[in-house]
DNA sequence: TAGATTGTTAATCGATTAACAATC
DNA sequence: TAGATTGTTAATCGATTAACAATC
């Protein structure tokens, strides 16, 4: 936990300790070592160690790490224990799908509000949320901190809901609409495209019949 | 176009490429060069234009790279050219909202079937397509060449659909289910873990609030 | 204590950047 | 031709791996 610069590379791997610490705490498994761990993982042990060090080290020589304290820190350090609260823009399929997705809450994420500005699904509520008109998206973030506004828009309008968020002093966008963001100093952005998964995928399967 | 082995990261790069090139046709630009492609997508030219050669350079000195040509050409690097069949099995949300994706058709991918066990959609039609019992499955398999399967079924079936998909001789899957699949040597996985870009944001939005 | 496994340093490897000659 | 920009080599940088002393 200390402040020289982590790389990037770094972060993104944590996410995935995350996720298979948690499956090891679902098996009742307490204890285990980077050896261990970078075999399923099926990645080198070195790389495991080196990760966990760059904040600081969380194991204990001649044991191991303990599951559930390691899992605890990684979320620590990902900020999963300041309960993020999000929202999200857009109740379509997609809209509705990540409203349900139960990874979400189980991270500490908090989904306190659901926008749209088709009239059919205004009042309906997802998940137990009822679903707003996008037009009460700037009063309602006047009175609740959010910290993640989720869009689930067409490409045409998440421009104009993100910067309504932002000005209303969302700091985090996940987006899920096609194209850039233009957001100010200070917002941070990721963007989420699904066909690229499947592009990296349709060239693998082409490389295997090649060969 | 030769075969001395690209790098993984590379190829990981491609379909960003792809999209800023299409951005770029949208706009009517023919032209690009590596310096005014690299500004725009926020990497340096030297990797633009190492990326690019791995593949044997498509641009031409004192010119710059077609973006209609380029695009083409990356496209049949990742094998869109050769029209990808796909299929979906789960029609919850998730599963309607890849259905519904225009990016898929867009980039060469070829919907084919839908699948779902649940009595209450079976039948119905999303975006042109009835919905099959996964019981179908191995049927339809049988009598048609599938490349890609998109799996959005809960964590506790999709083991079980992939094997019968793997069976039939379906060599991709983009994995959207929690949770690790194992399937026999020569066919390829994607997982997408939504929750991992939420994780790293958080990460972000809190690292921006502590300097 | 002996065995195991971390934390950490040093060595290797690969990716990115810089630079420039080739050439359109 | 002169100017622009690629293709490509060489230099730098950073990430991964190997190794082992520290230590539980």
């Amino acid at each position: 936990m200390d402040n020289k610069k982590v790389p990037d590379i770094v972060i993104t791997r944590l996410p995935r300790y995350y996720r298979y610490l948690g499956e090891l705490l679902d098996q009742d498994i307490t204890r285990i070592s980077s050896g261990e761990l970078s075999r399923r993982m099926n990645v080198s042990s070195s790389q495991v160690r080196q990760d966990f060090n760059h904040f600081g080290g969380f194991g204990q020589q001649g044991y191991g790490y303990n599951v559930e304290y390691l899992q605890t820190e990684i979320g620590k350090i990902l900020g999963l224990d300041r309960g993020n609260s999000a929202i999200i823009i857009g109740a379509g399929n997609l809209g509705r799908a990540l409203a349900c997705h139960g990874g979400f809450a189980k991270r500490g994420f908090k989904l306190v509000a659901i926008f749209d500005n088709n009239e059919a699904v205004l009042g309906t509520k997802i998940n137990g949320i009822e679903v707003q008109s996008v037009d009460a998206l700037e009063e309602f973030l006047k009175n609740r901190k959010v910290d993640i506004a989720i869009l689930a828009v067409p490409k045409a309008s998440v421009q104009g809901v993100a910067d309504t968020a932002a000005k209303c002093g969302i700091k985090g966008f996940l987006n899920f609409s096609y194209g850039e963001l233009k957001l100010p100093e200070g917002t941070e952005v990721e963007n989420v495209h699904i066909s690229d998964p499947l592009m990296t995928l349709s060239y693998k399967i082409k490389k295997g019949r090649d060969e």
